[in-house]
DNA sequence: TAAGGAACGTAC
DNA sequence: GACGTACGTTCCTTAA
């Protein structure tokens, strides 16, 4: 019997499964099911089953429901987040899966999988190999047990714990209990890292000897330990794997059988495990397949194109074609320097071409040159037809702009026809897409040029495998395009958000990015000059009332000043438990009568305004056109929304004074003026459409001061006053936002049930708002997703959660969508009309900016009036007459944004 | 020194 | 816990 033979592998599916559940991306099978982690844990079962397997293997998993260690939880009032629903769907066919390859699987009622693994390896007479991701189960290690981390190919044996973790495998319970771990729920001792408790546990011996000789530590790190002492047993508790569970095993539950290849096939089938599947099928064809193989990838044909010959065989290709797939590649992701080193296109799955122009590494000749190449294609790039399809064509379209070429026919971007099908998607980037709906694991830029200070330019990177990467790119593109846009096609509401919206805003975007928005860099200056003056002076004065020089910066000084040295009452926490010190804890703080937080807060909000504003915004005005150039994002916000970044003007200060001055440095250039035009409650008008209720549309179609008519009505007076208007303004927001009375009552300074009685009033006068409400709740439940006025669609997979907090968090999302989303429908169709009619009227005004609600033009002098005037009926006409209230709008105007509101 | 998370604060 | 959507800065810890 060799050693492979005898040896009893037993793998922790459990840790595997939310391993892989998270570090992969989240596949789903045609039918939409998960698939992403049972891709994960059945590819590594595999390579462990060819690599170290013999007959002896199990593979366990927690049992569902309680167990001891959640008891103890309760005990200390801890919870363990519930798994997550997507996680949840694989277990079971996961689990099935195991079992048709003839792998026995494990699971113990009231026993977490650590517990029944170190009770076997225990048992076990001979060698044990644990295959686990979890590096508690470190713990178990001896001369006889190793670990094997199947996915990250790590092995663990004695001397290896101790050279991961600086302790032996016998003080690993005593290490875990002091390090802590977030994901198993273990508190540990804060500020303590690997590194601390190591140190502490060779110098002391043991835990034991530690929590004695505590007194001697010193340092903050001393007095987190002292502080958290009564804690380490219950740390080392739950830090514990049992050893010693009663099991009551057969012999041959640990023993392989053979495979059930008909089961097997079915289930790959059924998730799309294709690679999978393609194996199973060369080792056991099935006697009679209807379906047949799944085609494998066909040869892919990239060319390199460094001749005029070729290009132009390419370009009558291209010609011909109906589409084609586009991607420049530049030596830089800002779109203003960018410099073009290349462009792929592809006409068909798996046949691209990469013309390199600008590669300056070895063997980069013959090289056509960059003007040459875009005289030869701008009558295609310039042209309708053919349509282009591409990754985040926004970005090539501006880089193609600032060579003269005016990109036209930019109908499919996958980046926006992935975020129109599933907003909620983390990544719209091209290698999470292949990887996704491909199942193509793409060349990564990382993987090509590396990163950090061993990158190199994309220019020199050796130009096969360049020319290869860029390729793909465009063929990648191009096959995503043909999976994703049938998707959207099949449902008529996503169609009209991708045809009609975001493709049409795309070349909108690019304009306004590239055109701008004048900064004067001295008012900036002089600003931030200002306050550093201010700041310097409110410091000086917060260290006296510390009687200690302190860095106002860090809420972690905050804290231990005002908290622990000063004793002031904690009035609320962080979400990690750590006495807060924001805003409203300082007011209150405040408000009893202590100097010090009023200086804190003074010397933050003066910081906030000069770090990120008045001395970051100049550092962003370009050399070459003297503007801000920022980027706006199409397919980031879950609802629908923009997002600027780079800088972010979407967070420009108006609430305060002071911070309103920060938009003095906003100014049109000589001869114009900044036009600003705002949707006046727009999300109001919004919910007044999708309620339908009468009083609320009434009260908007006879063009009321919205607040106050809802003051009128919650308070029941002819006439509110303007204290009851800002009552009725708050809840007016807070239903927006799917407000508790809990939070309406903290935001009124009133007690909940006051609270609730305004609410319960509010719902009395207007009930079609609460029907509306209700309805969408279950709208969500029922089909998984809400929608807005147009069809963009937001899903939302927590609606029927069994965890409270998410659960309702979801509903409040569901109520919200709809609102913000068709807000942001409506001012990116009235961008387009916008758009449309500068050009179409040849004005020389521009779009330079967009606030979620608010547009801002500049606008030459002579052209104000016309163009205010039409300003207003595109954006009033923007539902194109889809919703029963009026859109108003406020504008205004003056040299710079602050004086134009 | 880099990377990432926590806390905080700005906008709509 | 408790109000939706974003982005950016600073501090701080850990790892390299």
């Amino acid at each position: 019997m060799t050693q492979r033979d005898e040896r009893l592998v037993l793998v922790d599916g459990s840790s595997y499964l939310y391993r892989a559940y998270f570090a992969l991306p989240a596949l789903t099978s045609r039918d939409g099911e998960p698939t992403g982690a049972l891709h994960g844990v059945l590819n590594m079962l595999h390579k462990l089953l060819a690599e170290e397997a013999g007959e002896r293997i199990a593979v366990v998993f927690d049992a569902p429901g309680r167990t001891f260690r959640d008891d103890l939880f309760e005990r200390y009032k801890a919870h363990r987040p519930p798994m997550p629903e997507e996680l949840r769907a694989q277990r079971e066919p996961l689990k099935e899966a195991i079992a048709a390859l003839g792998v026995p699987v494990l699971e113990v009622d009231g026993v977490e999988a650590d517990d029944v693994i170190g009770t076997l390896a225990a048992r076990a007479a001979g060698p044990v190999l644990i295959s686990t991701t979890d590096k508690d189960m470190a713990q178990l290690v001896d001369e006889r047990v190793e670990l094997l981390n199947t996915m990250s190919g790590s092995r663990l044996d004695a001397a290896g714990v101790r050279e991961k973790f600086g302790v032996p495998p016998a003080a690993i319970r005593d290490y875990l209990a002091l390090v802590g771990d977030t994901s198993d729920n273990i508190p540990g001792v804060p500020k303590v890292g690997p590194k601390t408790a190591a140190k502490w546990l060779n110098e002391y011996g043991s835990l034991e000897a530690l929590r004695e000789r505590a007194d001697e530590i010193r340092g903050k790190v001393g007095e987190s330990l002292r502080a958290h002492l009564d804690e380490l047993p219950l740390s080392y508790d739950l830090a514990t794997i049992r050893c010693d569970l009663e099991l009551d095993l057969q012999p041959g539950e640990l023993r392989r059988s053979a495979p059930d290849t008909e089961a097997l096939r079915r289930l790959y089938r059924r998730y799309d495990l294709r690679r999978l599947l393609a194996e199973l099928e060369a080792e056991a064809p099935a006697a009679d397949d209807p379906e047949g193989d799944p085609d494998p990838d066909p040869e892919v044909a990239y060319t390199l194109v460094r001749d005029e010959a070729e290009l132009g065989a390419w370009l009558e290709q291209l010609e011909a074609a109906e589409a084609f797939a586009l991607d420049l590649e530049t030596d830089s992701l800002d779109y203003m320097s960018a410099a073009i080193v290349g462009l792929s296109v592809a006409v068909a799955p798996y046949r691209a071409a990469y013309i390199p122009v600008g590669h300056t590494g070895e063997g980069a000749s013959p090289q056509l040159g960059l003007e040459r190449v875009l005289e030869r294609l701008r009558p295609l790039l310039e042209a309708e037809a053919p349509q282009k399809i591409g990754q985040n064509l926004k970005y090539d379209m501006s880089v193609l702009a600032g060579y003269g070429v005016a990109l036209r026919g930019v109908a499919y971007d996958t980046m926006l026809e992935s975020y129109v099908l599933d907003a909620t998607a983390t990544r719209h980037d091209l290698d999470s897409l292949a990887a996704k709906y491909l199942d193509v694991e793409t060349v990564t830029y990382e993987q090509l040029c590396g990163k950090g200070a061993k990158q190199i330019p994309f220019a020199e990177v050796d130009l096969e495998r360049a020319g290869h990467y860029a390729a793909e790119d465009a063929d990648i593109a191009l096959r995503l395009h043909r999976h994703l846009y049938p998707q959207v096609s099949a449902e008529a509401g996503l169609q009209r958000v991708f045809t009609a919206l975001e493709m049409p805003l795309l070349p909108v975007l690019s304009r306004v990015e590239r055109h701008g928005v004048r900064v004067d860099r001295q008012v900036l200056e002089r600003q931030s000059g200002e306050l550093a003056e201010r700041m310097g002076e409110v410091e000086a004065r917060a260290h006296e009332a510390a009687g200690e020089a302190f860095n106002l910066a860090s809420p972690q000084q905050i804290q231990a000043i005002l908290f622990e040295r000063m004793g002031l009452p904690v009035v609320q926490r962080t979400p990690k438990g750590q006495p807060s010190t924001a805003e409203a804890v300082l007011e209150e703080l405040s408000a009893q009568g202590h100097e010090l937080p009023r200086l804190i807060l003074e010397h933050r909000s003066l910081a906030k305004l000069k770090s990120t504003y008045t001395d970051k915004l100049p550092q962003l005005i370009h050399p070459r056109t003297g503007r801000v150039h920022t980027s706006y994002h199409q397919a980031v916000t879950a609802t629908g929304r923009l997002s600027s970044s780079d800088p972010n003007l979407q967070n420009i200060p108006v609430r305060t004074e002071e911070g309103r001055r920060i938009r003095k440095a906003f100014v049109a250039e000589p001869g114009c003026r900044l036009l600003t035009a705002d949707y006046s409650q727009v999300e109001l008008r919004i919910m007044a459409h999708l309620s339908g209720d009468s009083g609320l549309l009434e009260a908007f179609a006879r063009g009321a001061d919205i607040h106050r008519a809802t003051a009128a009505e919650v308070f029941g007076v002819e006439r509110a006053s303007d204290e009851q208007r800002r009552a009725a303004k708050t809840i007016n927001f807070g239903l927006i936002y799917g407000m508790s009375a809990w939070g309406l009552g903290r935001q009124l300074g009133l007690p909940r049930d006051q609270a609730q009685r305004y609410i319960d009033r509010y719902f009395e006068r207007y009930p079609g708002v609460q029907a509306f409400m209700e309805r969408t709740r279950e709208q969500a439940r029922q089909r998984g997703y809400v929608e807005t006025v147009l069809g963009r669609r937001l899903y939302l997979p927590e609606i029927g959660s069994r965890n409270r907090q998410r659960r309702e968090y979801a509903e409040r999302t569901a109520i919200n969508a709809p609102m913000q989303g068709t807000a942001a429908d409506l001012i990116k169709r009235a961008m387009i009309d916008v758009d449309a009619w500068l050009a179409e009227a040849g004005s020389e005004a521009r779009l330079v900016m967009q606030v979620h609600d608010e547009l801002v033009l500049e606008v030459p002098e002579g052209e104000l009036d016309a163009v205010a005037a039409r300003v207003r009926e595109l954006m009033g006409g923007a539902d194109g007459g889809a919703l029963r209230v009026p859109l108003e709008l406020e504008l205004g105007v003056g040299g710079d944004w602050e004086e134009a509101h």
